[in-house]
DNA sequence: ACTTAACCGAGACGGTACGTCCAGTCTTATT
DNA sequence: AATAAGACTGGACGTACCGTCTCGGTTAAGT
């Protein structure tokens, strides 16, 4: 699933097998000696590839981590759903205490900082992430408030948008810069603010 | 204003001229080149200062940057404070516009990107930025939305540091991901989101 | 004809252009900026070639001096060999006397002197000097001898060896550490006193 | 005993301790550590002298090799003479083997290597060495010879530099070009070869 | 079945930057 | 005023990777 190119090479004789070496090499390398360090020698090295076969397929190490991601998320495409119980409250807290037990998982943890920095960098690899990743999620985000919002358990108005920023914002945030703890009382607790709002309920 | 250090050299004999020609060469250069292109080699070439001046008081690239932001915000250290007009709602648009106007200016948005990414990447320089800069910061927050609170502008039983990561956080994510457009609008509608929730008000 | 190498890199696809170009930087640099200035980075700087090109293919400094020498000697390797008139006396002059000329000439003496301290402090590189520049040379010298010696010339229990060194000893000592001017007198006041000795001829 | 110095700093104030440590640790040093890695750094962090106590006082590090060669001489300055038993040939033989013994000593092998190298490159260290160490020197062997010669031992007409190169000069191009072993023999056969020359005595 | 052209591994190439060492100069505080 | 200490600019060190470029060797398509 590679990343925007202008004039792909014949695409039909690509080696399946390097790609997915490529890919598995990236996300453990990242995970292993970090972000600064990762280079796309490394990678080539630890996939037995040449270093030609990677800069053919992908524009930047970027790309590659990028794909890395997609990889991962390969078969769950289609079909999944936020849970929906009827109880929106609990459904979300159920939902982001997920979030933040993958962030918290050091298998993830790195790789996710490494593409995150690299997105904040690269305003194209941006707008690819934001279609094929970012969006997806989104849509299933926003597809579970749209039905507590026809249910009436959120504000007509409410620009859902917003709501999911409000919701996963303050999390990503806090793990991204290490302002604060991230636990799943947090989690809890921004779900329930979010909710309800700062302001007094009369 | 010199970040941590295990075993300082005599920093008395230390050359302030040399000091601030390399954070003002590193914050001008990583707003010309970019972030990827910054190099020490680079600032000392900038500065006019050898290599090794650099090495022997920061440890990293990072640290170098930190510090450079640090430079920016000397003077306005004790006195600053956000508005307080007595209406909540306008105060926290007013900053919120003033954070979304500095993000978008591209002085300030490469220079704050390799800061935000340095500090994703290193622990070290994360508990400085949070000491030194993020703190300050989030007192003079919190001072604003404590009096509110006592004024029965704010649920009783509100955790500030949530509140304040639900009104910033949303932003500063949409800033360093590009999930979306950073406009004044935007800031105006997650303060009132985030002061009424998300639930619809009774 | 690169200096030994335990694990050489793949030497089929080395560019040979790079190598001369190498060579010939080496040799003129040495003469420009002498033997004390002389730096790789500057090799490579004038030859238009990574440093890491350098690096691959010689282990030190005096390993490129070494083989920029041989690339001067090459073509001449097999045919050459020292004038035999018959007279050994006048032969050993001519001979001596065209050492002495290139000793002075500017064009060879800084970077033979630069060869010369490589070998007094590098054992490896003195050996490969042994085996690839001096014993062909010495060779050619001691068939000279050995010719004078069966034609009674000189004595018979004579060691060649040491023979060749009472005859070039003097000269290259007197050259290398200018403890004295070095004339075509006294090259001919050498052969004429190695020859006949220091003792009063009966 | 410092080199030449054009306009020398006061120096009557001039701390003898520090330049004793100065020339003590310059001539351990080489020999530890080798001539290439030799740094006047390393000289004055080993005698415990500030950078510029070695700067003030003399031009180059071969002028701080050559002096500490001097301190090493000191004393033995005026009374020193070659044996003189009557028998020249052994007289000869003797004081060579004991260059030789010399020159394979591991303890002034490196450092006289390190002089050599820095007097080939710096005319003017040469001649400060040719004036003070090389000459003194030469007078004493001439000073033999002359005795010999006037003994009918050497012959009428012999050019006494000419015959102390002849003696000395073999063994130190052996030495430091290392193109033989340098054994009591070779200096024997030297001397042997030396006196009776290469020509067949009738 | 047989070219033939693209892909592949390998890795040399010209470069840029790394982080370190040292040169030689300058400044500060001590003696 | 000379010294020990050491910060300063500057330049070279030897290494790691960058992204480009051959080199042979497979491998799949199209004749």
């Amino acid at each position: 699933m590679t990343t925007q190119r202008r004039t792909s090479p014949n695409a039909s004789r690509r080696s399946d097998a390097s790609r997915r070496a490529i890919l598995a090499a990236a996300f453990d390398l990242v995970g292993e000696v970090g972000y600064a360090k990762l280079s796309i020698e490394g990678i080539a090295a630890r996939a037995g590839v040449g270093k030609q076969t990677i800069y053919r397929w992908w524009p930047s190490k970027g790309a590659v981590l990028f794909d890395a991601f997609l990889m991962l998320g390969e078969g769950a495409d289609g079909e999944a759903a936020l849970p929906d119980t009827g109880d929106l409250e609990s459904d979300l807290k159920a939902v982001l205490r997920a979030t933040v037990a993958e962030l918290n998982d050091p298998r993830y943890d790195e790789p996710m900082r490494a593409l995150s920095t690299e997105i904040a960098h690269d305003p194209e690899l941006a707008a690819a992430y934001l279609e094929r990743l970012d969006r997806p999620m989104r849509e299933l985000k926003k597809h579970r408030l749209r039905a507590a919002q026809r249910a009436g358990h959120l504000a007509e108005d409410l620009d859902l948008d917003v709501a999911v920023d409000m919701l996963w914002g303050p999390l990503l945030n806090r793990w991204l810069q290490r302002t604060g703890p991230l636990t799943p009382e947090y989690a809890d607790n921004v779900v329930e603010t979010a909710l309800n709002g700062l302001r007094p309920r009369r």
